[in-house]
RNA sequence: GGGCCUUUAGCUCAGCGGUAGAGCAUCGGACUUUUAAUCCGCAGGUCGUGGGUUCGAUCCCCACAGGGCCCA
């Protein structure tokens, strides 16, 4: 649909001319369909082979020397009308599923007169299922020659152009499911999205940690530093927020003695969109008592290499012309301490230069921008993203940050600015956050009431939020823990090579036409 | 938030200050082994929206909207 059209008529009764016309055009043949007795809508159809299934059948039979048996095994196929070779008195009709493709021949003196004629009322997008025999036609192409052919379902709308496929990227994101008809990559992206998830399960799985869910409408959004999309319960009378992470409700069941449990799920924060941005996402966060930030090191890089096995085949990305290296995913991947990696390569140490006045000299010094109004930590994480992150294009660990970005960490022991944290970088981007939880209920209420302040003292609205419910929880004693969060958006777009998250994720956030 | 690019037929794309073009799809016709089938013929347009300049704007200028790419 058109933007006018979408803006205008949003009941589709009206088009331009020129697609009304198709639309009509084939609603008359519906019309048409339905005169001669037949539902252009049937209810059901039974379906004995997949095209795929088809071919292998007819490959069987050819290859176990039943040479005999080839064109005598009727099956039934079903799928979309891609293409059409008329031929007159014979036709070639090539059909997709989900599958794969397979051609259909159909021939009026196989079929008969009266059933070839509903070829005529057929067009490129509807639905159609064939019974017939799988034969080899004289061009070599493994294909059903139909004795049958049963429309399942007309399409009133044209399909993108065959060739080109469809390449404007505003049709591809708002209506996805001509993308996964015409463009192959898509469905791609969409099947290894699903691998991922599935490969990430079977992984936590197989390590004892048990699946959760907790709440999605929260009363507060606490548990990352970021704006949260705020709603309202009418019947309680009172403001929910959409979470913005899973990490306080899932520590609070490892108070409750849950040992290992993650989440897979959507979080929510009110941000821009952009080429890795969107404005819901779905992350992993886990959490194992006993366990600190380096044995969820060993996890994570483990976890990553065998999702890229179970799901590429390979922990070895194979490289991209003009747009990347090849990225090898095989543990262990470096860790980098992130204050020798500051230091060298801008000089700035943050252990020395721990006020906004001295941390932002040297960030001048250096070139980096210097947003005014920032809090100490806002200023050093745009260091970090600017001078560090981007030369992490193989896997790394960037290890041990300072307190003040980190208020759910615990400080490593004998030092008061360092905590226990690492972030996962490849292709210069954050793909895994994690760390030792802090677990000392009286040092974490200072850390919120400290991020409470900087959300007055800034008016830094991303500041994390105290957490009251939070705080009760782990008084009443958190053991020692690891936890993660980790994009898997993200992570399948490394894995599918693709630069934008809106190329993984089937639906993205559009502005409203 | 700033800069650049982009929006023309259902789809993919040309085009130009003077009556709007092609391929595919559609529609009519021919064709019983094609595969970007082929051949003949027809039809299809508020050139993103709104202003302005001009005798005349799809084209030049401004604003706005959608999309994309950089930067912050």
């Amino acid at each position: 649909m058109t933007r006018e059209n979408q803006a205008n008529q949003p009941n589709g009764q009206s088009q331009a001319a020129g697609e009304r016309k198709l639309i009509e055009d084939r609603l008359a043949k519906t019309a048409e369909i339905r005169s001669r007795g037949l539902d252009p809508y049937p209810p059901r159809f039974n379906r004995t082979h997949t095209s795929v299934e088809a071919v292998a059948l007819f490959q069987s039979l050819e290859e176990g020397d039943r040479e005999s048996d080839c064109g005598t095994h009727t099956v039934r196929v079903a799928g979309r009308v891609m293409a059409r070779r008329g031929q007159g008195k014979a036709s070639f009709i090539d059909v997709k599923d989900g599958h794969g493709s397979i051609q259909v021949f159909a021939r009026q003196n196989t079929m008969g007169d009266e059933s070839y004629a509903i070829l005529d009322l057929l067009d490129i997008g509807d639905i159609i299922g064939i019974e017939g025999v799988v034969i080899r036609t004289r061009r070599g192409e493994i294909s059903v020659e139909a004795q049958v052919i049963t429309l399942l379902t007309k399409a009133i709308r044209p399909l993108p152009d065959k060739w080109h496929g469809l390449q404007d990227q505003e049709v591809r994101f708002r209506q996805r499911y001509l993308d996964l008809i015409s463009n192959e990559r898509a469905m791609q992206n969409a099947l290894l999205r699903s691998k991922v998830v599935r490969s990430m399960r079977d992984f936590m799985h197989s390590r004892g940690f048990i699946e959760v869910e907790t709440p999605i409408l929260v009363p507060i959004a606490a548990g990352a530093q970021a704006t949260p999309f705020a709603t309202h319960h009418n019947q309680l009378n009172r403001d929910l927020y959409l979470r913005i992470a899973t990490e306080l409700y899932l520590k609070k069941l490892i108070v409750g003695g849950i040992e290992r449990v993650f989440e897979i799920g959507r979080l929510f924060r009110n941000e821009g969109l952009d080429h890795d941005h969107n404005p819901e996402f779905t992350t992993i966060e886990s959490y194992q008592a006993y366990a600190d930030y380096n044995d969820v090191m060993c996890m994570v890089e483990e976890m990553i290499a065998q999702i890229a096995q179970d799901t590429t085949g390979s922990m070895i990305l194979p490289a991209i012309s003009e747009k990347r290296p090849e990225i090898n995913l095989t543990p262990p991947w470096p860790r980098l301490d992130l204050r020798s990696e500051i230091i060298e390569r801008t000089g700035i140490d943050f252990v020395e230069t721990r006020d906004i006045e001295s941390l932002s000299k040297g960030m001048q010094e250096c070139g980096i921008h210097v947003e005014p109004g920032s809090d100490w930590g806002r200023l050093l994480d745009k260091v970090i993203s600017s001078e560090v992150e981007p030369n992490l294009i193989q896997p790394h660990f960037l290890v041990d940050y300072p307190v003040e970005m980190s208020p759910l960490a615990k400080r490593k022991p004998g030092s008061s600015d360092i905590v226990e944290r690492f972030e996962a970088f490849v292709m210069g981007t954050e793909l895994a956050n994690a760390f030792t939880e802090l677990n000392d209920p009286v040092d974490q209420r200072e850390r919120f009431e400290q991020q409470e302040r900087l959300r007055e003292e800034f008016d830094n609205d991303e500041a994390d939020r105290l957490d009251e419910d939070f705080l009760i929880a782990i008084e009443h004693g958190m053991p020692p823990t690891g936890g993660l969060g980790l994009g898997i958006d993200r992570l399948t777009m490394l894995l599918a090579g693709e630069e934008s998250i809106r190329e993984i994720l089937l639906f993205p956030a559009m502005r409203s036409i």
